[in-house]
DNA sequence: AAAAAAATTTAGGCTAGGCTAAATTTTTTA
DNA sequence: TAAAAAATTTAGCCTAGCCTAAATTTTTTT
């Protein structure tokens, strides 16, 4: 049977709050995520279970089955090859393109996500740096350090952002700072932790902690 | 406020069984098209009449009002210029892009429209004939003629079709008919109504009355 | 112009996915 | 380790969109 739009969006939450060791998802953390209340979700995790798309066992939190993950991450597929294809081919920016992919997602048709992704050229990540899985619905979260873990005098690729929030990637527009970008790590302030950075061999600027902390970066 | 997915199936169903001269339509021919009981027509339209979008007085017939035929015509924008994408960009058949369509036409965002109609390079019609509606919500609706009002003799274009169903779609396929065609009309069955026509010059075939009755077409 | 038939609306219910308030279980703190 | 706090579940309700059965209105036939 077909999956609602909303049992969608709980896997796929789901899936991202359970990190890559796969553990147990709170019910606040997920009343949290989905913008509702403790108590819906523990109508919803009752179905999903029922459903034999997560384990659940009351008071415990929740992992998803081996279904469960399945269905997931063909959301996430699905979400991902979108943005790209609203960045690539209609042109909007990385800071645009969540919410409206956040719908699209949705979206049934198995042919059409083929033909997309055919479309798009097979692009293995997204606009945020973010992987995307395969056809049979492999995915592997390549691992990027964050910035903050990076020395003085190191020069690293920035890779990926953590927080996707529109406000944050027009911070990074603002400061010349997109994927593929060169950072080196000039200075790190003692006090507040924020660095002097510059950004491919030009621009030098200081980034705060709060920045620091969402971007991921790749040793050369 | 924001229409649901449920609301602009109806106002687009409404819309179509209206017709050009926008007249009364009916609970019943509402619920056969919608795929509900009358009863569940009933409580819908006075929704939409609370909501400004139709005139509905009861046991009347409903039309829409100028707000519904705004909002209508918007889905119908979006509805045809997301099939010319299956078709053009991603290579779908014609065949098969209405279902696939029947779920993006209820994506929200203005911004994204502008922006796939520009990609698209701001098609007049779809992959069907169906003119598309332009970002004002204008919608002029060619007039063309039904095969079955040609007599013997003529030569016409093929423009359009009446029935959008894929096993109809597919028929036209196998007889080498598309949009565009040249359709001549050879001989007309006294008996059964069926015609004997050549396209584009070539091949000769025979097409029922069923057939004639689904095909626009233009003198040329 | 009745009477019969057809169309439509009303009444009363159901499910999905929400909510608040109260009860229960687990975790933390003293 | 018992009490307090936090997390979670249960109970009872709500709205959107459906449904069936019954009532009402309109249309068609006699
Ligand atoms: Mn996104
Ligand atoms: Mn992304
Ligand atoms: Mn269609
Ligand atoms: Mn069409």
């Amino acid at each position: 049977m077909q999956n609602s739009f909303t049992e969608e969006n709980y896997l796929k939450i789901i899936h991202a709050l359970s990190g890559r060791d796969g553990g147990e998802v709170s019910t606040n953390a997920l009343a949290e995520s989905t913008a509702t209340r403790a108590a819906s979700v523990t109508d919803m995790l009752r179905k999903l279970a029922e459903k034999g798309l997560i384990n659940y066992k009351k008071y415990q939190g929740v992992t998803l089955t081996e279904q469960g993950e399945k269905v997931a991450i063909k959301v996430i597929r699905k979400h991902r090859l979108w943005e790209v294809f609203l960045v690539e081919k209609l042109g909007f920016g990385w800071d645009e393109v969540h919410d409206i992919a956040e719908e699209l997602e949705h979206i049934p048709s198995e042919i059409l996500v083929e033909k997309l992704d055919n479309f798009l050229g097979h692009p293995r990540f997204d606009p945020h740096g973010d992987p995307i899985p395969d056809a049979k619905g492999n995915l592997t979260e390549p691992d990027y350090k964050v910035l903050t873990d990076v020395h003085v005098g190191e020069k690293v690729r920035m890779m990926g952002v953590l927080d996707h929030a529109p406000s944050f990637l027009q911070h990074l527009d603002r400061s010349g700072i997109k994927l593929g970008s060169v950072i080196e790590v000039k200075e790190i302030n003692e006090y507040d932790k924020s660095a002097s950075v510059q950004i491919d061999g030009g621009q030098s600027l200081f980034i705060s902690l709060e920045v620091s902390k969402n971007l991921l970066v790749q040793r050369r």
